[in-house]
DNA sequence: TTTATCCGCAACTATCTCAGTTACGAATTA
DNA sequence: TAATTCGTAACTGAGATAGTTGCGGATAAA
């Protein structure tokens, strides 16, 4: 895995999670599945439990469980959880505000266009829930 | 400049450019400006002279040039001149079809709100010139 | 209580991308 | 011919991401 593995791992991991709600998922599992590791899993999945989105046990059964029904968990929360954002230029406007009237401007809408885009993504995402992925198999 | 310097750089340098367009700037005065160094410069408004947003000439009195009237470049077409493309999680279906039905059902979904947020920026981008970026100086 | 199974976490390493640097050659102007 | 400017290659350095190793702590089952 390369880019965005982390997003791509933490929905993947609870779409079939939501499948088999009931079993535990131990990290050496889905480091299998995702062809992985299973400390890098952890860590992702440990944004998820900090986020509640998730519970872990330590110990024989233990592992990986969801902290909500399937259809309470959006994909837009797995987004949030994992402090995702995207194309965003340095913000260096904070201690370095910019002389520069023609940047200032340009920041502007630049940052205009991005949150509009932003929005929409995660307008998007939280119209799917992770429930939503395991239907597929419920052909 | 760290993140997203490219789209960065190029906004700006050619909202400097639309103020005043019939003066060539050297990648020295463009990397000066904007805190870098000549050789990224070149790199990066060569990407839009490929694209046929600006020229470029050598020697005395040479330099960067817009290809078009100001009002006509939108930040649209400098967005796409660099190829950027944000959020993109590893195309790893391309060689590898996925076997599982849970990971391709989540790419479809992905893919689609990423679709749909590039939409939203692009259309934002390309409702802005570089003339508007200048705008603010003619206060 | 012991053993096996898990997670938690720290530290280090490997890889990749981005940008900076150096260096030259080619083109152009005066 | 000399000065200026781009074009490009090659190398370097920093930062982010993910892989690896190791060990401690919690838990369940025997």
């Amino acid at each position: 895995m390369k880019r965005n593995s982390r997003l791509s791992l933490a929905l993947h991991a609870l779409g079939h999670m939501a499948v088999e709600p009931s079993r535990p998922r131990t990290s050496t599992e889905i480091a299998e599945h995702n062809q992985t590791n299973p400390v890098y899993v952890r860590r992702v999945l440990g944004l998820l439990r900090d986020a509640e989105l998730l519970t872990s046990a330590t110990g024989p059964h233990g592992g990986w469980l969801l902290a909500h029904p399937p259809r309470n968990i959006r994909l837009a929360d797995i987004y949030f959880a994992l402090g995702e954002r995207f194309m965003r230029p340095d913000p260096t406007g904070e201690d370095n505000p910019s002389e520069c009237l023609i940047e200032r401007e340009l920041r502007g809408k630049l940052d205009d266009a991005l949150d509009a885009a932003e929005a929409t993504l995660i307008d998007r995402l939280s119209r799917v829930s992770i429930e939503d992925l395991g239907k597929v198999l419920a052909k």
